[in-house]
DNA sequence: CGATAGATGTATCGGCTCGATATAGTGCGG
DNA sequence: CCGCACTATATCGAGCCGATACATCTATCG
């Protein structure tokens, strides 16, 4: 999972580990991103593995960006001594092609019906990367797991009727109601992923039944299922 | 962590494993609970520290429910051949007096800078077995926390203005409603909390300031602050 | 009847992640 | 010059997860 993150954002440029932590705390959806404990045996594993490789200090001035654009009042400061190399002397990554592959697997990659939402997230950060078809499926294939969440939050409502503790209603009521506002929110992406299909896919093919309003709902599955596990971290 | 749960759960009742596992997942807000892997070296833990002790299978028709309330068609014929165990012989977990007391700890712990939305969720689960002031504190800790992680989301839209791609924008701005929507389901809770602490203090003391419409945002703190990390699952 | 499938249960293993900590180089203010 | 703060790499112990193994019992189908 961090492997798909470090490569993803090596994809981009060239980084050393202090600024990985950076990117990934604030730059993509992680909360508070990773910790080193997780990041260095991270990119030893990629390194191992060929799919980065690790530049030595590559002299001043480096294009490199100098751990820049945090702090705010700090910014300034940080401008005036740019170019001078500060601290312990940086370890750069770059992705190699055998990385690039390994992105591509790792982004495209089954998940099984566990995924959970830290992984969607990352998935939709570097959805750019992916085909039409492998995007909306992964849409459609979350919307699925959101479907499930719900219908199990139903189905406790019925189960253990009111005879709740007052705090734990409420966690679970503010639960259901997060769940379908991400599920109303993987409902607009989709549709706006269909409207772009159909707007590139003007020219071409016959009428292919949809297109106008009321989007057609996907697989629609109405509500009903009993088993199969899910991992949703917590909200 | 999960230490705190087992015990919360074992508080009201005896249980074995298998139970415990289905009671951590739909029961508590914890999405899909825990695995196996985690549960039963956490149940080992905790049997080795004192605070539980487990009960051998206790003969025939114990009080222990019989796994019962899933699977729906399966509930019926679970009820004509209740009392028949199945499957192997379980292990009975029963809390100890250390073990309420450990639980009382795990419960109050101040939790660093670092608590995620899982154990938040955890503590108020069992929000019932605090005193009114620890219940408070715990809540506007939790406010101040998604009120920094709202500064953070507002940061980071002022300085990557705009260049950003279409999925990652989405993302992040979802993350930000859900966010706000945490916050104000915070809230609520602790403006019912208050309520409810004036309503039982009505005999007493003097009056004091607030009480009326417009809930005293208590600590307020006005959406301004540099560091710190935090931790939020996702999100 | 016997085979098969499937639910119930306890338990362990390898691997990933985390929080804490160690180490170290650099600039800044007192 | 000393301590402090910041940048940066790295490791350790412990917790948690997914997968898997193992064991026991029942229902169902050929």
């Amino acid at each position: 999972m961090l492997e798909l993150a470090i490569l993803g954002l090596l994809k981009e440029q060239d980084l050393h580990g202090y600024e990985l932590k950076k990117r990934l705390a604030d730059t993509l959806g992680l909360g508070s991103g990773v910790s080193f404990g997780s990041l260095y045996p991270a990119l030893a594993r990629l390194e191992r593995a060929g799919a980065v490789r690790s530049l030595e200090p590559a002299a001043d001035t480096s294009p490199i960006p100098q751990t820049g654009s945090l702090g705010g009042e700090l910014a300034a400061f940080r401008a005036r001594t740019a170019g001078t190399r500060r601290g312990r002397s940086r370890k750069v990554y770059r992705i190699t092609q055998r990385g690039e592959e390994l992105f591509a697997e790792l982004l495209a990659e089954d998940s099984g019906p566990a995924e959970d939402a830290r992984l969607f997230s990352l998935r939709l950060a570097f959805a750019r990367y992916l085909s039409d078809d492998a995007r909306l499926g992964m849409l459609e294939h979350r919307r699925l797991q959101l479907l499930e969440r719900l219908n199990r939050s139903g189905a406790r409502a019925r189960t253990t009727r009111d005879k709740l503790d007052a705090y734990l209603h409420s966690l679970l009521e503010h639960d259901r109601e997060a769940t379908e506002h991400d599920l109303s929110w993987i409902e607009r992406l989709i549709a706006r992923e269909r409207e772009a299909r159909a707007a590139s896919a003007a020219v071409g093919a016959t009428d292919r039944a949809d297109s106008s309003g009321e989007h057609p709902r996907t697989t629609t599955t109405p509500v009903a299922m009993t088993t199969g596990p899910d991992k949703e971290s917590t909200r």
